[in-house]
DNA sequence: CGAGACTTTGACCGTAGTCAATTTATGTGG
DNA sequence: CCACATAAATTGACTACGGTCAAAGTCTCG
């Protein structure tokens, strides 16, 4: 539990922008901001994000910081849902209905309560928008587990994660930081870590992509998606209703 | 295409009381009630649930029939999301958004306009647990896929069918129907036919389920759900946040 | 009685898991 | 700055779960 020392101490290029001046942070009054960075609470690596004293369920925002979501079984499997990246909303179980699931900070992180956020104007409007996205990716994340090989899950979910770092600033010149061990991103998958580790060691050779110390660079995005069947988000395919398959019935 | 002809004769076993005489009926005023039931509509098997003629994103409920949640990758892979049974709540992309998700009928259903239903009061709470409930079932379903054997995704969903069943009390000394086809099956739980296939050989074989026919009984409940890492819906464990796994960060 | 959809079975293959050992970071205290 | 400790990545050998292909058997329904 070493990495539970430099508590709050987040490095710069760990911290998106999002909040400190992005997109409508004009239009929100001065008080509201300050009542929103007031909620705002340091979460080191590897510690839980609880629900804090008052133990009832919580909307929160990852202002910075990676944090996954993840449910472990009782023989120890663990599967991780999502991962939150700054400007994602999640619940967090006061201690109720959450069945089993948690969230867990995969760098030192800092999180805010998203009501201070939502109050009445559009932005409350803007974070259900945040909460469809998440939904939105949930459907994705079953995909790729159920009808993706593991190379197309790897690469699938590196140009998802590419896609999010991009849109908060977090790519500099196609390179992006993942702070994942890959028993981490194996969780993600539904993988072994020593097939994400040999489907990694492929993908180098294929000169797909450059990953090492925790620094991801994609190659040919375009032979990428393809390859990983990915779909970057708003240019989704509009399903034919005709074209769906048989065998659907019985009785 | 043979199974579409009867379009609407929907059989009285198929339908689920949920709406007709359901839980608060009496709380709601006849007016609205009536408004609810002018929304219904019926789908055939086999055919897409859309957005309706003004191709705008809505909100249905599903009044009786099962319907699948569905997205098909450009290749012909099948994923499905979830089973919708009476009283599940779903949207409908209008025309934008919704990425590739689409709702099949796989019996003869009705659907109604879930607007029609919240207005307001209480009921419109109800809708939002019911929402709430779908998105765990998500959550349920990644680890399903995610992180069990396909013996245990197998039970496991048949037991969270048979417990929503249940509720809806289409649960009969024990039995239900189960009106999916084996294909349908698999390409829920992202296995193949013949796997699906051969695993059910084998539950059959141990005596752990009794299907055929579309109805399926499952027998000790208790050692089921223990092999199938299946967690009733509430009683869901509390992770102890210390009981985390290491290897979180890197730099 | 076909025709088509669905289920079942066999033979074989390949992706991914397991176990175990080694190498390479990353960090820590002296 | 070095020696040691620990976490993480990597590799090899072997296994097995689940996929694919193809054929045969069933069930439904017109």
């Amino acid at each position: 539990m070493s990495m539970l020392s430099d508590v709050g101490a987040v490095s710069p290029d760990e911290r998106s922008s999002t909040f400190a001046e992005g997109t409508n942070a004009r239009e929100v009054d001065v008080g509201r901001v300050q009542s929103f960075w007031r909620t705002v609470e340091r979460i080191p690596a590897g510690a839980g994000v609880s629900a804090g004293p008052e133990s009832r369920p919580r909307q929160i925002v990852v202002v910075s910081g990676w944090v996954a979501e993840t449910r472990i079984l009782a023989d120890g499997r663990r599967q991780i849902f999502a991962f939150l990246l700054s400007g994602d909303v999640a619940s967090v179980g006061g201690s109720s209905h959450v069945g089993g699931r948690s969230l867990v900070a995969l760098t030192n992180v800092e999180i805010a309560d998203a009501a201070a956020l939502a109050t009445g104007d559009r932005a409350s409007a803007s974070i259900t928008d945040m909460i469809r996205q998440d939904e939105e990716r949930l459907f994705d994340h079953i995909v790729r587990i159920g009808r993706l090989t593991a190379k197309e899950r790897v690469l699938n979910l590196l140009l998802e994660l590419h896609d999010r770092l991009e849109v908060i600033g977090l790519v500099k010149a196609g390179a992006f930081r993942l702070p994942l061990t890959q028993e981490v991103f194996a969780d993600a998958l539904g993988l072994s870590v020593v097939h994400i580790n040999r489907t990694l060691q492929q993908l180098r050779r294929e000169g797909l992509l450059t990953i090492g110390r925790g620094m991801v660079t994609l190659h040919q995005r375009h032979k990428l998606a393809a390859l990983a069947c990915y779909q970057p988000d708003a240019e989704r395919i509009r399903l034919d209703p005709q074209s769906r398959r048989p065998g659907v019935v019985r009785g």
